[in-house]
DNA sequence: TATATTCATTAACAAATGTTAAGAAATATT
DNA sequence: AATATTTCTTAACATTTGTTAATGAATATA
């Protein structure tokens, strides 16, 4: 990218100047795909946010299986550190699910930015409270929909992932075996015939 | 409560200083059984601090059913305020399961402390971040646990619950039915006869 | 105390989801 | 292109969970 600030304020509906301010602590990096460039237990105290490509979260449960928590896609941020750290340290994995590039930039010093910039302030407390809403929503969704509603929901969600990552990635996100969801999306494809 | 600074600093494992300050800005408050003390879609700029009984959150779904997403107990914080309201709107109900006494106080208050007094932020932070880790934690389980094993995890986590509040509060929370509820309390009763 | 009301349990059956294993389709490797 | 490997689908069957309705237990109200 030729200018992150510009992208920025693009992406990010901020003004010129902040914009610039925030690029200044933002560097541009590059996963292939596979790559786990956050790993549960290590120390982390990035942000990041995606400009290409496809993340998600997981973690492994008890029987080793991997479990997907959240999808991350194009000209949003990942999850703010704060909601998958604990004491600086990672409590889930991230992983670029294709080739990647992201903005990176230490927490710190977003922090010290937003003491000094109301716009920027703003700015980070709505990604916050974006991330926070989304939990909420998943939960709500989990709680009060089977699982046929909850892939529907997850379609509208994220409408081209289903044909672009492997299947047990949306299933274990679902919760659900990969026979169920498989069983799901036959049943769904039926009503349209 | 004769002395709100001194519970503070024995609950919230503070400096006699930091309760002190902190304690002006906070007021206590006594609702009834029943009471929704903050309902959804209303303006909301409080935090709250469970000094005695019960409280959860809630919502209704597609249905009109009640579905519990977490509870709170003494001597710990509700749901920062971040984590449940958009644009300072309520996104869920918040209700005294049993009467409750509640140290209240504005959000607003508390972000002027943290940002004069280091200890204070620290604290406040941690608060947010522990409820964070309870809700990852929570979606865990929910992906990598059957209903009987959600259920046990349950009664770790809040032991004298059960036998405490509705049956229904529970099984919304667990994601599964009071029927379902009922019959995995009584195979896992049958397992200990 | 008697009655009404709400809540929890149980049973019978239906529906959804999990488990295992086999085969088909897609993708990667040689 | 041929082969190997991984992923997805399907089937058969088991288990879990939901639904409805009846009963019993606990609680509230008259």
């Amino acid at each position: 990218m030729k200018d992150i600030s510009s992208y920025i304020s693009n992406k990010f509906f901020l003004s010129h100047c902040s914009s610039k301010i925030l690029s200044e602590i933002m560097d541009i990096v590059s996963f292939e795909k596979g790559t786990n460039f956050v790993e549960k237990d290590r120390e982390n105290k990035m942000e990041y946010w995606i400009v290409e490509g496809i993340c998600r979260s997981y973690f492994l449960d008890n029987f080793g299986a991997e479990i997907t928590l959240s999808f991350f896609t194009p000209n949003k941020p990942v999850s703010p550190n704060v909601t998958r750290t604990n004491a600086n340290h990672s409590i889930l994995n991230l992983q670029a699910i294709t080739n990647v590039r992201l903005l990176i930039f230490r927490n710190e010093d977003l922090m010290n930015l937003m003491k000094e910039h109301k716009e920027i302030e703003v700015w980070a407390n709505a990604v916050l409270q974006g991330e926070l809403q989304q939990k909420v929503a998943k939960e709500i969704n989990q709680n009060s929909m089977n699982a046929k509603e909850r892939l529907i929901d997850f379609r509208d969600q994220y409408s081209s992932l289903e044909n672009l990552i492997p299947h047990s990635y949306i299933s274990s996100y679902l919760g659900i075996t990969n026979v169920s969801l498989s069983r799901i999306r036959k049943e769904i494809a039926r009503n349209y015939e």
